[in-house]
DNA sequence: GTCCAGGCTTTCC
DNA sequence: GGAAAGCCTGGA
């Protein structure tokens, strides 16, 4: 057994660590706020996905999370960045909390954090979200996985996992076959000249990594089907940067009903929440998205 | 240059 | 039948 006194992490046996009295994390706002589509909830209420190649399940047993399977070395390398566990949600909701309104977005879904995923997977899965439903990106998303990624090894066999495919991977699937597999609609074609352009190397993701997100943001408004809020979101979930506010539907029902008190425009939402929110807009955004998606609030 | 209306595939409620 | 984590195009 290793206890790492940092995150009061434990490793159980081999392949299971034991998060600890684990502060700021629930797995049904983390997993169901609209951040990621590839979580599913099993029957005993754990969740399992797939992400960096891996599968993997978390499990809530009292106060602590059980992730399974991982190594100690996978979880440091891996699972730490990716839950954000370096990040201390405390100070940003105490931060946030000053706002009366972000106080009942934060107590309607406390354990959200903003989970690090793979930029490419980010790419593609908000140019499926573009004017669609949850449900349906969660399917389409899935049946990309099953046709064009690869099939994952790994202990859990309750069902078959496969990664999200990389440009490469994606780049030659036939326009026509593609679109009859994944039932995306006509974000079939932006899918596949997005995919071609990175994997040709025409548009490299890493060095966004480095970039402000006014940089990244013009320099991913170029890949066709990225606008101003899919570009968010790819900062946001994808390139770790905190001050991206995508505006949605629902963020623009809820920024109009609780701070405009006027029916506006997306652009000036996104103007609003930079300037009230600052560099905490991405878990601001978060917080009240979960909220106003849930809740059903300002939706006419 | 900015702003806005209409169109877009298909599913879900 | 209307809406859906919007984007693209063309015209004012």
């Amino acid at each position: 057994m290793i206890i790492i006194e940092k995150y009061r992490v434990i490793e159980e046996e081999k392949n299971k660590i034991r998060l600890k009295d684990i502060a700021n994390f629930h797995p049904k706002d983390i997993f169901e706020c609209g951040q990621a589509f590839r979580w599913y909830k099993e029957d005993d209420e754990s969740y399992t996905t797939v992400a960096y190649g891996r599968a993997l399940n978390v499990k809530m047993e009292g106060s602590d999370a059980v992730l399974y399977p991982s190594t100690l070395e996978e979880f440091n390398d891996i699972w730490v960045h990716y839950f954000d566990l370096e990040r201390d949600y405390s100070l940003i909701k105490e931060e946030l909390r000053n706002d009366p309104i972000l106080e009942e977005a934060i107590d309607f879904g406390p354990g959200i954090r903003i989970l690090n995923q793979e930029p490419f997977e980010m790419t593609i899965s908000f140019i499926i979200s573009a004017n669609n439903q949850i449900p349906r990106i969660r399917k389409s998303i899935e049946t990309i996985a099953l046709n064009y990624g690869r099939k994952i090894d790994n202990p859990l066999k309750n069902r078959e996992y496969y990664s999200f495919p990389s440009p490469d991977e994606l780049k030659d699937a036939d326009l026509e076959e593609f679109n009859s597999l994944t039932k995306v609609g006509f974000r079939g074609q932006r899918v596949l000249a997005t995919s071609r352009i990175i994997a040709d190397g025409d548009l490299k993701l890493d060095p966004i990594f480095k970039m402000t997100r006014d940089e990244g943001k013009i320099e991913l408004m170029t890949l066709p089907g990225v606008g101003p809020k899919v570009s968010d979101c790819i900062l946001l979930f994808g390139f770790n940067k905190d001050e991206a506010f995508p505006v949605d539907v629902w963020v623009k029902r809820v920024m109009e009903h609780f701070y405009l008190k006027e029916d506006t425009n997306v652009k000036h939402i996104g103007q609003h929440g930079a300037r009230i929110f600052g560099n905490l807009a991405g878990f601001a955004q978060q917080y009240l998205f979960y909220y106003a998606r849930e809740t059903g609030i300002g939706r006419k």
